[in-house]
DNA sequence: GTCTATATGTCGATAGAC
DNA sequence: GTCTATCGACATATAGAC
């Protein structure tokens, strides 16, 4: 949450702000009110769901009233689907850089599996609207969404296909596999709420271990 | 759906009706309309959250008028309750059967893959719930709902550290493993609603080999 | 058991003052 | 950029006729 003491006193002075103090302070990141609210928002939708969380329940947690967030967001929609498709895209670009890194099929899974667990830490909130919440986005982000995420998961499945043809991978059905991978690494944002204190990079490491290690030749 | 043109005329003779027609059709079956209404809210909730779905829309899929679920169900809350605590209720059970078959630990988790992909396919829209829309439940039913399922994972891990123990699974962090059995039985109902051809014991054997086979010493 | 009518509340979003 | 005030739509649930 922005610290108020500070920020209200910058409310008009937003440009300046930015040469007045640091972007980051050692304990809280000093944030725009847009993201602020879209911060709350991604916590509330996953707490209670898009439909079951108002406008006024993100606007009291901002400490702020309900319109006031219409000079920030145009709908409750545009809040929802800004989340989404952040995450969508970050994963995008994610997938086209592991793709394009050299590595062997093996190597191109253990990379996934650590961009998985990288935005699972860094957007908990956010990430977790993807296995519930993306049904209550309405068109055109509802395509698009649908769109990136089906990609997403067609590379990935190239990249078992691939691991297959070379002997690197078990004559698993790939279907399957793709589908057991993708839902663990869905729901380990469910799993690192309750073990925040779990180091990031051995976690990493149990990841691999355990969904590379069954299904490596 | 009920065959409305049977149904109908025996509106007024419900137990006389259960005399004349078969319970079961050979090709639908004959269910009272409180099961109708279940099955109907449990195909909306699914697709549309439990929230975004009203009580006039599972109404008019099932040709009545809101008003009238209010002599079957005494709320929309008890619909939803009444679906999740069924399926819990299911599991619960099928954890004791397993765990008193005298089976080794990896017979019993070969019997738990079964167990979740036979509930999968007979009860699909129900067990999608599991996923996201239990956190609609209100007290005491969210509290009876989150005892069931903290026992069912407690045993399923129980039965994860036996295997472990007595060298038949591999030296796997048992949290990590658990928790990505469990997020692909989760899981399933998703995968299985777009492969419903898929013949139920290729599922079976393909699910264990796949979750099995890479935990197994 | 289903209907019509309605009580009662909350929602998203907008208008306009400051 | 935030506020107060408010509109119109739609929600759950109930009362009472048939």
């Amino acid at each position: 949450m922005i610290r108020w003491e500070i920020a209200s006193i910058l409310l008009n002075l937003d440009r300046l702000s930015s040469l007045l103090i640091p972007q980051r302070s050692s304990i809280t990141m000093v944030r725009s009110r847009k993201e602020s609210i879209s911060a709350c928002a991604a916590r509330l939708f996953r707490k209670r769901g898009y439909q079951a969380t108002s406008m006024r329940d993100i606007a009291e947690a901002e400490s702020i009233k309900a319109a006031s967030i219409y000079n920030h967001f145009k709908s409750k929609q545009e809040i929802l689907s800004s989340l989404l498709l952040r995450m969508a895209r970050l994963f995008t670009q994610g997938m086209q850089t592991v793709k394009t890194s050299g590595a062997d099929p093996v190597g191109q899974l253990e990379q996934l599996i650590r961009l998985h667990v990288r935005l699972t830490i860094e957007h908990t909130d956010a990430i977790a609207l993807i296995a519930g919440e993306w049904i209550h986005l309405e068109e055109p982000h509802l395509q698009e969404y649908r769109r990136m995420r089906d990609s997403y998961e067609a590379e990935f499945k190239e990249i078992l296909n691939e691991g297959k043809q070379q002997g690197l991978l078990r004559d698993l059905a790939t279907d399957i596999a793709l589908f057991s991978m993708l839902s663990s690494l869905r729901w380990l944002y469910s799993w690192y709420s309750r073990n925040r204190d779990y180091p990031a990079e051995k976690l990493e490491e149990e990841m691999i271990a355990t969904l590379l290690g069954g299904i490596k030749a």
